[in-house]
DNA sequence: GCTTAATTACTCGGATAGCAGGTGTCCGAGTTTATAGGG
DNA sequence: CCCTATAAACTCGGACACCTGCTATCCGAGTAATTAAGC
C-alpha cells in the first residue's frame, strides 16, 4: 500500500493558506518556493485540491489560491481524497465467484468476509482521518511554535501574498 | 491509495489452506486452478507468504504449501504485511526542513502533525486487521454456507492434496 | 486632469513526456516417487 | 522376493519482460494591473 507523495504536499499546502490573511490569495509558484517543490508538480496538486471545492483560485495578476471555507470546515480526509483519488485501497474482484469450486451468484448476497474486513478497517482509517481538521493541526503548530518564527513568517506571507 | 491486488490471492489461498486435511499440502498450481488466476503470478505471492513465515513450502513430487502455524494465529495484518509490504502508506519527506522559512532540526523534535495524525490513522487501521484471524473468516464462512457446497469442497481438496 | 482602450505581466488549467513499481511469465534447482535391474 | 541405483515427474524459487499509474514538466487560456493616448 502506498499513497501518492502529493498528498504531504497538498496537506502542507493547505496548512500554510490558512495562516493566511483573510481575503488574500496566494500564488501556486510562492508555495513550491516556500515548500522548495517542483512548481509545476504542486500546481498538479493544487487543480485537484480546487475541483474537490477545497481552495478557490484566481486567475490573473494577484490572483492565487486561497482556502474555501474555514479551517475548521476542513479535514485530512477531504485533502487526502482529492489528491489521491478516493477510491478505497483494498480490491475485491469477487475472486470466490470463480474457479471449479466457486460459490454461485445466488450465495454472494453479502460480501466477502476478506473484503468485509478490509473495508470496515478501512471506514475507521477514513473516520480517524475526518476527525483532524485543519484547524485543529494549525492551533497545535502556532502553541509550540517560537514567537521568532511566528513573526518571520507572517512577514513572508505578507511579502508574497496578493490582495 | 491502492493496494496490490495479489493480497486478495493471498487472503484467499490461506483460506483455502485452512481447510486442507492436517499435515496435507497444497501446490500452488492448485489453488491457481481453484481461484482461476494466472499459476505463476500467484506462486510469486506464495513465496512472499514463504519468507514471512506464514506458510511453509515442500518442494518435489508431493509437496506444496501449508499453513505454518493454527488459523487462530495468522490474522489479515500479517498477510497484507507479507504481500504488499509492510512500509506505511504515508510518506513524509519532512517538507517542513526545507525551503526558505522552513523550521530548523531543533525544533523538529516531535513529528510533525500532519504526519503524525496519518500515521495513528494507519496504526488504527492495521490494530483493526490484526484483530481479524483466519479462524474467524473461516468459521462465519461456513456458518453461512451450504453443506452440499462444504462436501464438494472437501471431495476438491481430496482430489488434488498430497500427503 | 480624466476617461478609455490597448498592452503587458502574471496566474491557473489541462495536455504532454519520463520513470518506478506492480503485473505477468518463464525456466532452472531441488526433492520425491516410480521403475527397472541385480542379488 | 527384496534391495538398490537410475530415471522420471513434479514442485518451489528466483530471474526476466511488460504495462499501468505516479512523477515531473511545458505551453496556452484567461484575468487584473499598467500604460499610453485622446478628449
Ligand atoms: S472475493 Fe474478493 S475478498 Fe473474497
Ligand atoms: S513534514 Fe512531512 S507531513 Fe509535515
Amino acid at each position: 500500500m502506498r499513497m501518492g507523495e502529493g498528498v504531504e504536499w497538498a496537506a502542507h499546502a493547505c496548512l500554510l493558506l490558512s495562516a493566511l490573511p483573510d481575503g488574500a490569495g496566494l500564488p501556486a509558484a510562492a508555495i513550491a518556493a516556500f515548500h522548495d517543490v517542483p512548481p509545476a508538480y504542486l500546481a498538479k496538486h493544487m487543480q485537484a485540491l480546487a475541483r474537490a471545492g477545497i481552495v478557490t483560485s484566481a486567475r490573473g495578476a494577484s490572483g492565487g489560491y486561497r482556502l474555501a471555507r474555514a479551517p475548521e470546515e476542513i479535514n485530512l480526509l477531504q485533502i487526502a481524497d482529492a489528491v489521491d483519488g478516493g477510491e478505497p485501497a483494498f480490491r475485491c474482484t469477487e475472486i470466490r465467484q470463480r474457479g471449479p469450486c466457486a460459490a454461485k451468484a445466488e450465495e454472494c448476497m453479502k460480501a466477502c468476509g476478506i473484503a468485509a474486513a478490509f473495508w470496515a478497517a478501512e471506514r475507521i482509517y477514513r473516520q480517524h482521518l475526518e476527525g483532524v481538521r485543519l484547524a485543529d493541526i494549525r492551533s497545535a503548530l502556532v502553541r509550540k511554535q517560537d514567537s521568532a518564527n511566528m513573526e518571520r513568517l507572517k512577514a513572508w506571507l505578507e511579502a508574497h501574498a496578493n490582495n
